[in-house]
RNA sequence: GGCGCGUUCGUCUAGUGGCUUAGGACACCGCCCUCUCAAGGCGGGGAUCACGGGUUCGAAUCCCGUACGCGCUACCA
């Protein structure tokens, strides 16, 4: 098994959307697979039919190839080991399943809800440790199973768990787990509609299909000695198991929807960069053992190991991914930003306007620094769109005054008379009506900002300037005077 | 209740018996830079390493117990 190439699965039941902590499960995976040479298994285990959500594999398909995490089979893909729903494949189940009855490791049990849950009623009653099924249908006799299924009888197989023994397995990241099969339940395997449990349709189609490691939340971890006994009864090998980490809530309970965005498209929505997200998730649990933080994917790949995954659940932090998501913009190129801006800008109030690549790559140069999201570039600095058309109050009455209107108008026809300005033009202009005025730059330039941008924050004046333009700033100052006045 | 897993600054974490007066990052605060806001630089507060016992010359690191948290306990995954 150690010089086989790895096979690895990311297998979600269709829910609807993909789950963040999903999507770390399937990072870890693919980062796995990639760092091996190995395969990247999508398989979708559809076996709960009151579940069904149209649309949910083609959405889950479409977050994670937007996350970049792109599998080498799957459906749609296709592969080898196909299908890749498990819906597809319950002749399958049925088949193994028949094989456990056969080998006496599995039975048909013909109980009905009704005595199931009496049974449980009286367990709990008489405060026994552990509630679990109690085998009757396990001595039934041959006769009796065979009339019961001649009639019809609503069955379901079970897994016959062998009482006082030991299951043992071990994990990467748990290391060794012990559990007595005196606490396993006979799980049911195969339901009463015919569509296989999440047990066995896991297992069987790990072995058909030649997964090697299965890399996994650690809700699973409970369910691994049920898992481990069917690999055993089918004298089949056991993968490796690996256990991740729950991402959590802030108040530290199993991440959910109730308390936040969970899914995957709603990150995406908010305008979180794929690679800020992917970045953060993979920090969540893992880390290389030193201090950095920065990651592309394609860097995550060269230094992930399982071996370095944490035990401990992780909280997701909202405030380290804002600023991962401003380092990540940061580093992007303008190229790269001008088309994630136009996007933005398709849909903003500005989406009718026209503006060209350069001038939008300019207000890039200017904000970069200044925000955290693609859409800052339009919400922080609406003025570099349109005509300002309220001024910052507060300001106003720090830097409007009864001077200004006087040193706003020396500013403008300083301006008028510039040729095609260049920034470094605007400032030399500045300075001129400063020593004229004979008045400190900042004394006309916190005016003068907020007469162009109605704002008291902002990049610096002469960018500011040179980006608006020399006759949009003249206009500007103009309705600032009158304002004034 | 039972079983399992876990527990280092508010959060993500480094740490695998001496290098640790427990390091980094986010967040917070201050200073510097400066035309503002950021970014950047520097600095600060913040963790009796859950608690209690051992083992050892020496423990966040090994062992045992307790507490707390979480997960599982479905014909859900």
């Amino acid at each position: 098994m150690i010089n086989e190439t790895p096979r690895v699965r990311f297998a979600p039941s269709p829910t609807g959307y993909l789950h963040v902590g999903g999507l770390r499960t399937a990072l870890y995976n693919y980062l796995f697979a990639k760092r091996n040479n190995g395969t990247f298994v999508l398989r979708i285990e559809d076996t709960d039919r009151n579940r069904f959500v149209e649309g949910a594999v083609e959405n889950l398909i479409k977050a994670l190839k937007w996350a970049g995490l792109d599998f080498d089979e799957g459906p749609e893909t296709g592969g080898d080991f196909g299908p890749y729903m498990q819906s597809q494949r319950l002749d399958i189940y049925k088949k193994y399943a028949d094989e456990l009855i056969e080998k006496g490791k599995a039975y048909y049990c013909f109980c009905t809800p009704e005595r199931l849950k009496a049974l449980k009623e009286e367990q709990e009653k008489q405060k026994l440790p552990q509630a679990k099924y109690d085998k009757f249908c396990l001595h039934l006799t041959k006769k009796e199973v065979e009339n019961k299924l001649a009639s019809g009888t609503p069955k379901v197989v079970r897994l016959n768990v062998e009482e006082n023994h030991t299951i043992k397995f071990d994990d990467i990241i748990r290391e060794h787990v012990e559990f007595e099969s005196n606490n396993v339940d006979d799980q049911v395997l195969i339901k009463s509609d015919g569509y296989p449990t999440y047990h066995l349709a896991n297992v069987v189609d790990d072995h058909l299909m030649k997964i090697t490691h299965v890399i996994r939340g650690e809700e699973w971890l409970s369910s691994t000695p049920k898992h481990v006994l069917l690999y055993d009864a089918f004298d089949w090998e056991r993968p490796i198991f690996a256990h991740l980490p729950l991402l959590l809530n802030p108040d530290r309970s199993k991440l959910s929807k109730r308390q936040g965005d969970v899914a995957v498209e709603d990150y995406r929505d908010k305008g979180f960069l794929k690679d800020a997200l992917v970045n953060f998730v993979a920090l969540l649990g893992w880390n290389a053992g030193d201090d950095r933080e920065f990651y592309y994917i394609d860097e995550l790949i060269k230094s992930f190991s399982l071996e370095r995954v944490n035990k401990a659940g992780a909280v997701f932090d909202l405030q380290k991914l804002n600023w991962l998501n401003a380092e990540h913009l940061r580093k992007k190129s303008n190229e790269d930003l001008v088309s994630l801006l136009k996007e933005e800008i398709k849909k903003s109030k500005f989406k009718d306007q026209d503006f060209s690549d350069n001038f939008l790559s300019l207000i890039i140069d200017a904000m970069k620094e200044r925000v955290s999201f693609v859409k800052e570039f339009i919400d922080t600095c609406t003025y570099f769109y349109e005509v300002p058309f309220e001024y910052e109050q507060k300001s106003v009455e720090k830097n409007w005054k009864p001077e200004t209107p006087e040193h706003l108008n020396k500013l403008k026809e300083e301006f008028v008379s510039l040729n095609n300005p260049t920034k470094e033009d605007f400032e030399t202009a500045l300075s001129k009506v400063s020593e004229e005025l004979n008045v400190g730059k900042g004394k006309l330039i916190h005016p003068l900002r907020l007469s162009v941008s109605g704002q008291s924050t902002g990049p610096g004046m002469f960018d500011l300037l040179f980006i608006l333009g020399k006759d949009e700033v003249v206009k500007r100052i103009e309705a600032a005077i009158k304002r004034i006045n």
